[in-house]
DNA sequence: AGGAGCATGTAATCTGTTACATGATTTG
DNA sequence: CAAATCATGTAACAGATTACATGCTCCT
């Protein structure tokens, strides 16, 4: 009967992710939207990847609520490089976000489905694509390892520290994946041999 | 210049995930949709969580396309109970999907971003969200195992090894991420006792 | 001058989420 | 019968993805 309460716009605290994440690497060394958009490709990236389409967007919006500003120095034409540098605004939104709690966002994993679905329409090809999904972790875990004794050969102040221990949850999240394809693919191998009984 | 060309339906081949887990749901069982809801907080929801919502609408995406239809018993009014089956023509969808690759959707993890930005803005609250993290993935691997005993006490045909293999990998991830948040809680407990230089 | 590539941006679409609406069934 | 609950759905929107469009710079 009552009419439709009113519809609050959500727009002003950003109680979403992305636009912190791009606050915490201006906060680390202004940039501009490609800079930022390879910098996520690396660090942060791992753990929150974006587009440069989503960054440009963010960017507009974060500019829009006063939490940061282009750089005098920059033209505002269009094919011009602008970068950004955060207000005192856009650190107190970001401290107030760290300062609450961080909801996990469910996995989705279409790998571990088609296993499922396997169990229903039949394993061919599933091999196959277990190596492939091996392989490509493999690599990821060479490229972290490799950062980590590039850039965390000692250990350094409170900041690199934490930096570090982002890197060690790609690191201990990529040998996961690992160990369980190797024990997935001994699996599925040994049932392709009429390992066990019930087929 | 030339005028933008015809943008394709996508809808045709399915290429998304979700209606392949549906399928794989009512082959396992043809159930209706608050079923296929329950269902998917157990056991698939782990690795791709659904809503009612999006299980209802990809319910009626797929009857629209030939893949299931509503079991004649059920009437198909509203407030009724209505179960699906599985059509040949979905089945055939589900093994074509099986047969192909499945990219990894990229992880969003918002504890590991705050982590980069207490880098920057400080660790206030840092360790008590840490531990609020790991109760919640001790208490979800708790549950894990729970499940693996008493539905996988002895190995039985492909299907079941298969569908513990799912299992396992989420024992796998969620103990990996127990290990590193209590590495992470002694680590930053470490820097609030001023373990080292640099602050 | 012309072309490659850099940099910023727009548009459309799809997936997922939140809030709400409505019919049926059970139970006090 | 009224309230609680089960079951199915609708509406609106936010976040993410894909494809495309446009301006600038530098190099030959």
């Amino acid at each position: 009967m009552a009419g439709r309460p009113e519809r609050r716009p959500v727009c002003l605290g950003f109680p979403h992710v992305p636009p912190h994440a791009i606050l915490t690497a201006l906060l680390e060394k202004p940039s501009s939207g490609l800079e930022l958009t390879r910098r996520f490709d690396r660090s942060i990236g791992y753990f929150w990847p974006a587009t440069h389409q989503q960054i440009y967007r963010e960017l507009g919006k974060l500019e829009q609520a006063g939490f940061i500003r282009a750089l005098p120095s920059a033209q505002p034409s269009r094919g011009q490089k602008k970068e950004f540098e955060v207000l005192p605004a856009g650190r107190a939104e970001l401290t107030a976000w760290a300062s609450g709690e961080q909801d996990t966002k469910p996995v989705r994993n279409a790998l571990v489905l088609r296993l499922r679905a396997a169990a229903v329409v039949g394993r061919a090809g599933l091999d196959a694509e277990l190596r492939r999904h091996l392989a490509l972790h493999e690599r990821q875990l060479a490229q972290y390892e490799e950062i980590e004794e590039r850039d965390f050969g000692a250990v350094a102040g409170p900041e690199d520290r934490l930096r570090r221990l982002v890197l060690r949850a790609g690191v201990g999240l990529e040998t996961f994946w690992v160990q369980w394809l190797q024990e997935a693919l001994a699996e599925v191998e040994d049932m392709e041999a009429g390992g066990r009984p019930g087929e």
